[in-house]
DNA sequence: CAATAAATGCAACGATGTTGCAAAATGAAT
DNA sequence: ATTCATTTTGCAACATCGTTGCATTTATTG
């Protein structure tokens, strides 16, 4: 999936800025703050721009945010990742949070009357690759 | 479940401030914001001294904090709320996170290798109360 | 390439996170 | 109840982040 495409799919401009968040995001392999995405682009843009290209993306569906420990985490909402039901994993060995896509889901009973739209599950807990790191 | 108690038993000095907050809430029947907090205490007390008292009480387990759409909502950490697994409920009509103890529970099958320390679900939709009023 | 609409950078301000330090309050021992 | 050691409080101060207005620059469309 490229950058490009995916700002034209959601009608936005393709700008330096836009592309470059889009880019560092697709490349990670886990979650991103704002501070990190900026940093990956060498501060390049003003903070104003990061504050508002961020917030436009977000408002258009294009990153799915989500705050965890006191900072904001975004990733790209796509393909797998989007969705009214959004699974992640944090893992407190290497912090980062990544999206899984579990096989089996058994739903919830939740209590009458209570209409759900969406689900946001969390994880907390070492992750696949910490996990195999410690054993040794 | 006194404040005093509550405070006593975490080994924390009982300040009219940490009692304060935990009287507030205790008494609400949704998570509030720290600021939520403050106006319910006519700003008795400096910001600093709110911030460090949350700090304290969220480090020690007394409160759970959980952040939704950029605002940082707290509750006691005490009785059904307490434990590695965290079930909310945000109404969108109502802007309430709720505690919701479902009595069926979510059985998700994690990748291999995850393990998991604690868990943290929660649903958007419109709660009961709303549901109602919106038939209406 | 020109025109238009949108995005950018800068300045500025408010809200919030955070710390140091002196004054006040708490809890324990007398 | 009084004293004392320790903790908490309030204030000042500063950093960071969220947010907006405005002039300039950039991206798209014809």
């Amino acid at each position: 999936m490229k950058a490009t495409h995916i700002l034209q799919h959601h009608q936005l401009k393709c700008t330096e800025c836009r592309i470059g968040i889009l880019n560092v995001l697709l490349e990670a392999d886990a979650a991103l703050t704002e501070n990190q995405v900026k940093e990956a682009l060498h501060n390049k843009f003003d903070r104003t721009t990061f504050y508002r290209s961020f917030k436009t993306l977000v408002e258009t569906g294009v990153l799915h945010s989500i705050t965890l420990h006191d900072s904001t985490l975004y990733m790209v909402n796509a393909g797998e990742n989007a969705g009214h039901e959004h699974y992640h994993f944090y893992c407190s060995a290497c912090h980062k949070l990544l999206c899984i896509h579990p096989q089996k889901k058994e739903n919830i009973a939740l209590p009458d009357g209570f209409k759900i739209k969406q689900t946001d599950i969390t994880f907390e807990g070492v992750c696949k690759t910490c996990n195999k790191t410690e054993k040794r």
